[in-house]
DNA sequence: ACAATTTGAGCAATCGATTGCATATTATAA
DNA sequence: TTATAATATGCAATCGATTGCTCAAATTGT
């Protein structure tokens, strides 16, 4: 017992039994009589015993770990999915590795690669902005560890995966933007290798064309979505001259660098033009006016991600694991920076 | 082999070698010559070899882990500490688990609880909210486990701590809110049990003194500081019809909810009252007026939390540590919501 | 009263990597 | 040429918990 640190051969040999009993006991086994359960429990409380999971790990093959890889956990969206994981996973035992992969390939490579180093018994990710090539979660796959994505997914690999329905919340958006009377709907989008934003400028430009008006490829701008990128964008239109009512943007950050550029050129917000953004990011409800944005629904995605997890873990001897994708529903989120009667 | 899962043993039976002579292979250790090595890191790369940490850390008795314990990494001043823990431990093939207490007590016990389960090699907190009682941390310590405070931390525990000087960010801020013509200054403070606030306090006191202003207890209002709080006590404020110029918050969520409610109220800003608060969220730029707040030097203070465990871990062995205090200058960012001359 | 069960607990191997100590081989010194 | 040192590798115990198998004692049945 050195270091202060207890273990069951410690309890063992201050009650004259062997170390299985004690670990039997600790774990509830029927094969132990309920007194030598109460006594086992008695000395391992003063004994100050602490279970060393590593040895249990390393026994059982299990860690009760789970790698959960995000781009950055300081975005709304992101920490509000962990703690959804976190819910479900605590509830049975199990503890949440936090990776943050800053949405850069390589650092998302090392992460994957220190998590299956520490033996986790899963990894839950979504993937990060900059990265195209995914073999790196192929060589999860190909360990027989369970892989579940959420949000930033991809089609290359057949795992579960767990989604909004982009689609539907640009859809949504945009149509609100239409019914509010606008006709001009400037777009900020990132990349189209990533899915959320592909999905995203489908539903706007869908939206369009079922109210019968016509894509403008001008109006459509791509950028990194940071507020910077959005900032910019935002004057490269004004600047063009080109004629706008409203911004829909994939980002709540790019909508806000809009936000401050149209009101630095003097437009009115809501009058002149209208903004609804993506992510509801808690400072959306700060800014002036309050910006409608769509709500991601993190936590239940987090749940429902986490749950998923649990029964590809709990079926894996099984071997034909049906990966499956489940799609919520995001909701929009209306405020006053696209209404044209404040509320 | 079992799972497409090679261990050393694999390695050495494919070069009818020994473990032992893997396992110095794969550490580099001058016993193995330089022929040895190549075959043994080429046969690893063939087998798709990934070293089991677990096992590793059972005999070793180091998991190469650390346990990272905030209240929350949805705020931008955690994820940024956590960021800067990550870059050092990183650095020296550690990896941090970070766990949330979501300022809860019991959580922050459990979560702890598990962490040591894990074993830690030690842990990296910053103390919740509602925490009174420090047992749970008092117990890392009679473990022998390294632990290193930061931001909230506590007297009670004798163990290294890194901090940024509230007591002057706080005065520098309500110097500035003077300089600039301020006297009657509300202050938004939490519970005097958590030290950050009752040296944030007792900054903005000492300022006021320094000027000849007298402190009003009238101005000065307690709550949990969220953005609802920070709506209730202006209304309270102002309903009271206590006069006043300024409002210095302890937070930058609280100062946000008396920006909306002094425009509810038809406040011009800055001009009928200055605002400042403390944290330099993101948000703060974006907001109208930009807000002047405190900026808590978060990268680096992770950094030289981090490497201040590392000091620790390295010296463990001599029994004698001395747990230090580090104290960093944090700063005053100006912005538009506290000047009279807008820029 | 004796065989057949049931119950409670011990033995020893195991998970994969590490490491102190021994040993075999080669190089250097005397 | 033989003793000595240096080099390269093997042997086996170990870290702490788990678990299949064995065995002894207690209980039940006939």
């Amino acid at each position: 017992m050195k270091n202060g640190k207890a273990t069951i051969h410690d309890i063992a040999e201050k009650l004259q039994v062997t170390a299985s009993t004690v670990s039997r006991a600790l774990n509830n086994n029927p094969r132990i009589s309920d007194a030598t359960k109460k006594k086992v429990l008695k000395a391992a409380r003063e004994l100050n015993y602490q279970p060393n999971n590593i040895a249990s790990a390393l026994r059982s093959g299990r860690s009760k770990l789970i790698g959960v890889v995000v781009p950055t956990a300081n975005r709304n969206f992101f920490s509000s999915v962990i703690r959804g994981i976190e819910e479900i996973a605590n509830s049975v035992n199990y503890k949440v590795v936090i990776s943050q992969s800053y949405d850069d390939y390589e650092k998302e490579m090392q992460t994957i690669e220190a998590l299956l180093n520490v033996q986790v018994d899963g990894i839950i990710a979504s993937i990060g902005k900059t990265t195209e090539n995914v073999d790196h979660f192929k060589k999860i796959i190909k360990k027989g560890i369970p892989l579940v994505l959420f949000d930033r997914v991809t089609n290359e690999l057949d795992v579960s995966q767990v989604v909004i329905d982009d689609y539907y919340g640009a859809f949504q958006a945009t149509e609100h933007l239409i019914n509010e009377g606008c006709k001009r709907i400037v777009h900020f989008s990132n990349s189209q290798n990533i899915n959320i934003y592909k999905e995203r400028k489908r539903g706007y430009e869908d939206a369009l064309l079922k109210h019968g008006i016509s894509v403008d490829p001008e109006l459509i701008r791509f950028s990194k979505l940071q507020l910077e990128d959005g900032r910019a964008s935002m004057q490269e239109v004004i600047d063009a001259k080109i004629p706008f009512d409203a911004v829909f943007s994939a980002s709540d950050y790019s909508i806000m660098g809009a936000m401050q550029v149209l009101k630095e050129n003097g437009y009115k917000l809501p009058q002149d033009v209208k903004l609804v953004g993506f992510g509801d990011e808690p400072f959306t409800s700060f800014t002036e006016p309050t910006l409608t944005t769509v709500n991601q629904k993190s936590i239940p995605m987090g749940n429902i991600t986490a749950e998923t997890f649990f029964e590809i873990l709990n079926q894996k001897d099984q071997t034909n694991i049906i990966s499956k994708k489940t799609i919520l529903k995001p909701e929009l989120i209306i405020r006053n920076s696209s209404l044209n009667q404040q509320k």
